[in-house]
DNA sequence: CTACACCTTGAAGTCGGCTTCAAGTCAAGG
DNA sequence: CCTTGACTTGAAGCCGACTTCAAGGTGTAG
């Protein structure tokens, strides 16, 4: 046994091997040894993917994910290194919550009005004829994620 | 009075001349009149616009958006084509709310792990320590929405 | 005439996290 | 020797909603 191939641990992982190479160009895998110019992996490697993924599923960015593995001084243990990151990200959580929420309120307040063209409803104008949907949208959308292939 | 020009719209809206523009080719905003080879707006657009960012804070994406405006016959109320993409887009946002919500868990389920290093945490594998972190990722990110200049 | 402010267009750039493609390398099997 | 299959690389494409850029037109003021 000299190690896993990328392709073994695409199929180990369900991931695809280019999202492996793309990892390790962004500096968040390490570039493991090679045989004949292939990439041998240690089985460990897959337990920094587990890892990875599931940062990844809590919210956190590549870039921030980076910083986790490798911004911090060696001596500092995981569970510190999440600690550090993990108090941003509960906010952005929260504010993206609060804001899916809002637009929650904006869809229904939209249901309520029953209007019948543009140009008799709505917000945004103090003239506006009575309690429209309400003002601007301020933060315009909220992107979906892609699934795992 | 001759119309607005494209720069005033944008003044009045507060928004950039570009994204009119953008508008106008992606279909949404109907092509207003010319002098000159130049935009010349009615004011009503003022309240088009106010409904479009107002479904864009909702949630709509412009493809929804161009429904909203011109995907029903010409007689259906604008209530009644809120209504139409309402619900699917009420699920869309329950559906992310519950997902940030099973982030913060995720993130917090990290907190309480306390592990020192990579290879003796987590998740993922049958043989893994304890009740580590959990499972995988499954839908990965989830990504910021542009402010509104 | 020049300067200036404003408008026009199409093409390309931005962000994140990949995927896809073209072209090439390498080892084992028939 | 030739094919097959897995690997290598860099470059480019994708999604959404725009912004930015280059190059040029037009109207008005001084």
């Amino acid at each position: 046994m000299d190690g896993l191939t990328i392709g073994e641990v695409g199929r180990r992982t369900g991931l695809a091997t280019s999202a492996l190479r793309y990892w390790e160009r962004a500096g968040i895998l390490p570039p493991p040894l090679r045989q004949n110019g292939q990439r041998r992996y240690d089985a460990g490697v897959v337990r920094w993917i587990a890892v990875l993924r599931f940062a990844q599923g809590a919210g956190f960015t590549l870039d921030e994910i980076r910083t986790l593995f490798h911004g911090f001084g060696a001596e500092t243990p995981l569970g510190a290194r999440w600690e550090a990151l993990a108090h941003d990200k509960l906010r952005e959580l929260d504010a993206l919550i609060a804001r899916a929420t809002r637009m929650r309120h904006a869809i229904e307040a939209g249901l309520a009005c029953g209007c019948v063209s543009v140009d008799d409803c709505m917000a945004g104008d103090p003239s506006a004829p009575a309690d429209g949907p309400a003002q601007a949208p301020a933060q315009p959308a909220l992107r979906r994620a892609g699934g795992t292939r």
